[in-house]
DNA sequence: CGACACATGTAACACGTTACATGATTTG
DNA sequence: CAAATCATGTAACGTGTTACATGTGTCG
């Protein structure tokens, strides 16, 4: 739900066409999250199919060069316009399923499962904040490297609030192991 | 990618027919991501398709109950005993996305943005203490009442990080626009 | 020449959502 | 009786992934 409008978005910026498309979506976010370059073509079909976008005109290169329509146009301006929904049904959390799932089942260890947890986000954690020593986002200077190093920085707040999520829970359990709680089920 | 393992998991702690395992599931995430009926269903076919799963043995009224495989119960244990992959690309996080395009494109208001979304995560985060304060959750005894009350927490510090970063990203864009920076684009 | 990047697609599949169809049982 | 809940499914669609097919241009 969210390579739609970006590539909309991008199209809104200049007439691209598809491979362009997909290099331009990289760069912009770090090559963070890498764009399948068949996704592309299938999603440009689909837009134009609903009418958001047209292919046509020469860049004189002979490529397919797709442009937003009015009705595309609106389309980004409502997708910036309003915020990603963070309330209802948020979307599902596969470790809050897991570990939710896990509380509640005997022959599950889920000190174990918490620690294997923790040690994978915080190997992701290292390899992130590796990355921003390292890179172009270490001194952004153009607005490309400052949109990589802001969404390294999303990726790092994400790892750091889960960390601190599974000490929680780790610390929730051992304090229903020690007093009243016991065996569950 | 984590409905079809959480029924598998269910399944695990005894035989179960369809409806059931859509209440379980409610009732161990506390309604947190309700789960349609009729996704069950299909994800029972395809489970029983893949030999995870088999149909059949009556539980004396007339039910269609499933219960888990030898392959099955591999899967189950496979998933608790390895944990959310965090490393390699992470799953895409349309904030993200939408701000890292919106630094680099004229015609968007970026602090606007931030500020429509910081309004929607408080909101969010307000619901989730709200419901903490008021629901089960708050003095949990039985183990679902504590996985619901770890469910909202996940939550809670979800929305806090996000909010985390977006003021972040308004510093950070306000830091720009004041010293060198400038017009981008 | 051979490998690799550029460029455009198609097909098959997985997962998820919504809506529809159908019927039994329970409860006000 | 009427409405709600329990119960099982199917069909159509949206989005995303992987793999395959095909061809051009460039560079060592």
């Amino acid at each position: 739900m969210s390579v739609k409008q970006a590539l909309l978005a991008l199209l809104e910026q200049g007439p691209k066409y598809g491979y362009q498309l997909r290099t331009e979506f990289e760069e912009r976010t770090g090559s963070t999250w890498p764009l399948n370059i068949g996704q592309v073509y299938t999603t440009l079909s689909r837009l134009e199919r609903d009418g958001l976008v047209v292919a046509g005109g020469d860049d004189g290169e002979g490529h397919v060069v797709y442009r937003t329509t009015e009705a595309g146009r609106a389309e980004v301006d409502a997708w910036f316009g309003s915020p990603v929904p963070r309330d209802q049904p948020p979307p599902r959390d596969e470790l809050a399923i897991k570990l939710a799932i896990a509380i509640s089942s005997p022959d599950v260890d889920v000190e174990y499962v918490i620690q294997q947890q923790r040690t994978a986000t915080m190997r992701a954690l290292q390899e992130h904040t590796r990355l921003k020593r390292s890179g172009r986002a270490a001194r952004p200077e153009a607005p490309e490297d400052l949109a990589w190093s802001l969404v390294l920085d999303a990726l790092v707040f994400e790892a750091e609030a889960e960390i601190r999520w599974l000490d929680h829970c780790e610390a929730r359990l051992a304090r229903l192991a020690t007093t009243g709680g016991g065996t569950h089920s």
